[in-house]
DNA sequence: TAGCATGGTGAGTAATTAGTTACTTACTTA
DNA sequence: TAAGTAAGTAACTAATTACTCACCATGCTA
């Protein structure tokens, strides 16, 4: 018999398995990640995690858990970084590059988990953390209109989607080229077309 | 024995079994759909898709292919369609929406490969694809730009990320809503917008 | 230091998977 | 019309899967 892996309070251990899954998450997809690989990636026998986790399922809804509460409050920290709307648009935008450079595997699973149609409490997660994202994203928007950097008649909702997409195919061009790391140097270029796209002055 | 199902020559079946494919592909993630579900989707036994295909991946070569060669035809139809580089901007952008809600497994199916870091002859097609479709956005963007559309400082690098990005961005505000011909009507303001951001005269 | 809860192991399990096989049936054509 | 072939079936197989369980080890506390 091996030596038995160092003993974790459950507490820890599911932090570690949930940093395990989103690390593995950035391979391949969620469902083709087994117990047996988050258990080999964490030097664990397979059995083990079933003590801190009820089933599969669970590791995935805790790993979603965590991307919301963190993604959410990055961006709500990087309002408050922002003395103008238009600003604080900016440090949302690079605070959400930042994240997914520094997490690959989230818009894997939070894709993978947004296409499936039945509405599983993970994909309620998904959703309530796209509906949050959104909503802060129209608030900032509607402020810029206010604060005159903005057209009146500008397409608030139309603009949120547009940001968020842009994200999206930041992603689909690193993915593209191979190095997620890229996706920081393209980042500003698309952000300033953006700008340019939500201006009063062109 | 139940009834033997319609005989039908191999290049036949093989289209239905990637038409199959696609259709199941909207549902759920190409690989949690199993031979059976393929087999059944289209009233045959499981061992009948083997006389058509090798293996499974070659059914997902088989539909990217499809797919690659369909899609590129579509745009490039539409690239004719239009009186000026501005106008076929337009008409591929919209091409591409119309082909996404009659395909709606499509965008998932390209976003699981690209995802895979191995490179495997499935991923060199979805990449051949994306490619092809940047090349063909980065021909008409230097149009718009030689036509005075554009500004001549125009990125159009950024410019196209942010197009393929735009299409990504309506995927998935259809995915938080649940239906995918919401699409069409979410696309047209969002295109202005982008419109907006690569415009000479704002 | 004895007792015990917690977290670990490794060897099970039943279900499901892609792919194979032996055999059957339908169509074509010489 | 006889023969060959293409396309079908049902019943396998070996591997893999998520999950369970009996047992073991570790460290805290009475």
């Amino acid at each position: 018999m091996l030596i038995q892996a160092q003993r974790l309070p459950t507490e820890a251990r599911q932090a570690e398995i949930v940093a395990a899954a989103l690390r593995l998450a950035q391979l391949s997809s969620p469902e083709s990640i087994t117990t047996t690989d988050l258990a080999g990636a964490l030097g664990l026998s397979q059995g083990a995690l079933f003590k801190h986790f009820p089933n599969k399922d669970a590791v995935w809804l805790a790993a979603m858990t965590w991307v919301a509460e963190n993604l959410l409050r990055t961006l709500i920290q990087a309002v408050e970084q922002g003395a103008t709307p238009l600003e604080s648009l900016r440090c949302v935008f690079f605070a959400h590059i930042d994240f997914v450079v520094a997490h690959p595997g989230v818009p894997r699973l939070i894709l993978h988990e947004l296409q499936k149609p039945i509405d599983s409490p993970l994909k309620q997660q998904v959703r309530a953390l796209m509906t949050g994202y959104r909503q802060l994203l129209l608030r900032l928007l509607e402020a810029c209109v206010q604060s005159g950097d903005s057209p009146q008649e500008l397409d608030t909702a139309a603009a949120a989607t547009l940001l968020m997409g842009l994200v999206q195919g930041l992603v689909m061009q690193a993915m593209l080229s191979g190095q997620i790391s890229s996706m920081r140097i393209h980042a500003a270029p698309v952000f300033n077309l953006y700008l340019h796209g939500i201006n009063k002055t062109s």
